[in-house]
DNA sequence: CTTAGCGACTCAAAGGTTTTCATCGAGGAG
DNA sequence: CTCCTCGATGAAAACCTTTGAGTCGCTAAG
């Protein structure tokens, strides 16, 4: 043994034991066709006996990529730490990355500090892409991010225009309206909403299901339905109030789950039975929550694991320089029915 | 103009730009003393003129150094999407490596699989060092980490031996000190303590700080104490069982704000005013739960942003080979007083 | 007057990989 | 038998930075 026994072995050391040059070895490793048998076979087992891993630096340095993503998060602390759907889209990202083997770097730009920052860091060429979630109207990231020479998915729809943005969203305005008609054909006849806010377009669409499905014009709207601001607290708020403008009211459907809990427990406050008097649907079907209030909460699914998987995938088919299908994608949600409607 | 209008500038144009050698270049970047006032100047000017940022690639080659750091966490799953604690945690590592212009390759390790990604991740050289977190009695993360020649420091005292290793805690027990004697100052007689898992030396150290604080033995301590498990629904059914068990009992000290969060919910239940009849004494300080809930909950602080930046400050002393003072740092802990105690 | 020492530089090697281009050998067509 | 073609392979350049060795002009010491 000729090779010093502490150091990482290399692509030359590979390429001696397998008895062939570092050219045949490279090619092996990033699968080329242009190789016999034999001589893959030969890498091969000198990769595993060597326990050789590729140097991330060198082979970024020639091929002018990093290997690496940012993920970046535009909302404001209080969000991310109350609200678990964060964490399972952080949680969901960075498994989805690592499947793929590439580094995810975790950016949370809220400030016009971290919004500077966040340009140089992109700017500087770290990453080789983005992906992004923005979803409020005033998100300064989306502006940021798009002047940039950087390949970006989005989760969900970004404010302003669609225009050649790569995106993954759910079905938000499909799964309004499956919650609104599952409360209608139990017989429901007051039904109300309570809304997340109206400068994020997932909010928008699940209003715009509900009034699609419900038949309603903008004063209809502005009746049955209230802003609860995608927290407990404001789910909590808008219910009282929804209850004290209808007081007949006997269905809500609420556009979030967290929202859901704080609406449950208004009605509880005010001494409704769930779902005898008031039937219940909420969005997301975030388990942690869902399965937990009283009584277990019907919602609409949206898998956020399998949202962001496919937006790693497409954003690892733009890095490839592959053609995409479809630069926007829509995935399909479900109803969960369990007790609460 | 002769450098092409779309590349990214390198050293070379740097130094070109100043009249000065790549390497003098290089010196200037790396803060070398040996360089003249005047070349200095040059330098920076051609740095900011051109816009130039450091090629990370080519630096790690050289420097066999990767400018990352891998970030681990052991709980599992619905424990990250339900505690608060661990958005808080993961936001604070995010904000703390970019300060010091490190990237941060997060990583949830659990499953059997995981962890031998994690290994295979750590080995393979793709990170300087590793920030983990891992409390729990078996978490197996900690010994796949120790035998990797890699910088490590932890959050927390990890089970085992803890000879040599670096490590950055709270005051767990000097905090449970500070509570247990608080609600004594408030003329409670009968206190008694919700603890976390304990398999956790966190939780241990608290346990330990109510027992001495009351001076109990261990036959006390089974009495007056039930495990809460860190989670909210264990803190309610942990409360409810210690109202059973000791009818009398007029203060209780949580052992984190979630379980609190539980706690009343079982005290309200139970007709118990708070603080009149019951006084209670959370740990965290998390203020997303502590000043919502009824009534806003006194608790004892514990900065996990100050944990984590002292972490990172930690580890990157120990990867520009400084010889550190302390290997193991305690945190300060103080109780802030709102109205349930 | 010679030489050692010093500060500020420059030169060039090294670091590990991918990729272009040239080479080599074999096999088929003429 | 010769000429081509084609597939597999190897040599070497390129990617960009850091860093040790060497250069140059100077002063201080002998």
């Amino acid at each position: 043994m000729l090779v010093s026994n502490h150091a990482r072995p290399t692509l030359e050391d590979v390429a001696a034991r397998a008895g062939v040059s570092r050219a045949t070895a490279s090619r092996v490793l990033n699968a080329s066709p242009r190789v016999s048998p034999e001589a893959l076979e030969a890498v091969n087992a000198a990769v595993s006996a060597l326990g050789y891993q590729p140097n991330r630096a060198a082979r970024a340095l020639v091929t002018r990529r990093t290997g690496a993503v940012a993920v970046l998060f535009s909302e404001p602390e209080p969000k991310i730490f109350d609200d678990p759907h964060f964490a399972r889209l952080i949680r969901a990202g960075a498994r989805a990355l690592a499947d793929v083997d590439v580094q995810m770097v975790l950016m949370l730009v809220h400030s016009p500090d971290d919004q500077a920052r966040a340009h140089r860091f992109l700017a500087g060429g770290h990453v080789d892409g983005a992906l992004v979630f923005a979803p409020h109207r005033n998100d300064e990231v989306v502006s940021v991010v798009k002047k940039l020479p950087l390949p970006v998915v989005y989760a969900g729809k970004p404010w302003g225009s669609l225009r050649g943005m790569h995106l993954v969203d759910n079905d938000n305005e499909g799964g309004a309206v499956l919650a609104t008609e599952h409360l209608k054909s139990l017989g429901r006849k007051k039904i109300v909403h309570v809304s997340g806010p109206l400068d994020e377009l997932s909010a928008i669409d699940r209003l715009n299901g509900f009034k699609s499905a419900m038949s309603l014009d903008d004063k209809g709207v502005a009746r049955l339905t209230e802003d609860g601001g995608f927290t407990r607290e404001g789910g909590r708020k808008a219910m009282s109030s929804l209850l004290a403008r209808v007081p007949a009211l006997d269905a809500v459907f609420v556009a979030s789950d967290l929202m859901a809990a704080g609406a449950l427990e208004s009605l509880h406050e005010a001494g409704k039975r769930v779902p005898e008097d008031v039937a219940v649907v909420g969005f997301d079907d975030h388990v942690a929550i869902a399965e937990h209030t009283s009584p277990p909460l019907t919602s609409v699914r949206q898998d956020s694991d399998e949202q962001v998987k496919h937006m790693v995938e497409h954003l690892m088919k733009l890095l490839r320089d592959e053609t995409v299908k479809r630069k926007q994608q829509m995935l399909p949600t479900v109803l969960v029915r369990r007790e609460s409607a």
